[in-house]
DNA sequence: CCTCTATATATCGAGCCTCTATATATTAGC
DNA sequence: GCTAATATATAGAGGCTCGATATATAGAGG
């Protein structure tokens, strides 16, 4: 079956936190297949601590990336080992980081427009 | 008395949506007074269309500001000209958007770094 | 062996913010 | 006088994140 519907992949005013929390999520992915609880510590710590996930953040984004088919999870199951679900991109969802990393260009242009040249 | 506590300064990533909307609400008065429905149209203009507030989401964010203390407005009536409402940066104001901008500088740094460098 | 901490995933309710829709009032054009 | 554009205002709905809570296992230490 097709994925539901994707948010619209123009970066909009309105849902940055969104794009912005996905574009981190998917970006850290495609360096390579990542658990949650894993995404959540390389985020925090490549950001100096700013971006930290909270669990209740986190997981329902996972695992709605995964229900629209930009990511998919595979449970890992090693003995001594928790079991993990382990994270990696799909081809869908390389193209969508694309798009959206080109729409926070695009929507970041626009607002230095309107924004940084009042500083004068 | 005191404006209410403001919202953080600093720009998360929980609340860009509400950070950027200000930060175009208040950069646009720092080149002059404007009064709401002027507003809208300038930034829209501006951002080529990027960047429309709709009404229910402009007045009360202009309503906060001023609870807050950061923007003014003053009724202003002049015959053969419908009653509007001239809003200008206070003082606060001013030092907040210079405090949200340089957030927002951060805020950018930090997430080209967990971002961009994957590109390669 | 048992407890505590860290690892790991999951979900619910609350709160905040924006959007859509609706309401009100005035001015200018036809 | 009627309609469209100007101008401000607010209520209700929906989406998203957060904080809290729950579950379960591995490793460390007593």
């Amino acid at each position: 079956m097709p994925p539901p519907s994707l948010p619209s992949p123009a970066v909009d005013i309105q849902n940055l936190s969104r794009s912005c929390n996905r574009i981190l999520i998917l970006s850290t992915l495609s360096s390579g297949p990542h658990h949650g609880y894993q995404l959540a510590i390389e985020i925090e710590e490549k950001s100096d601590g700013a971006f930290r996930f909270q669990h209740g953040t986190l997981y329902p984004i996972l695992h709605k990336l995964e229900r629209e088919g930009l990511i998919r999870g595979d449970w890992m199951v090693e003995r001594s080992r928790r079991r993990r679900k382990s994270y990696r991109l799909t081809e869908a969802g390389d193209q969508y980081l694309q798009e959206q990393t080109a729409g926070w260009h695009e929507f970041l242009d626009r607002f230095a427009h309107v924004v940084e040249r009042r500083k004068s």
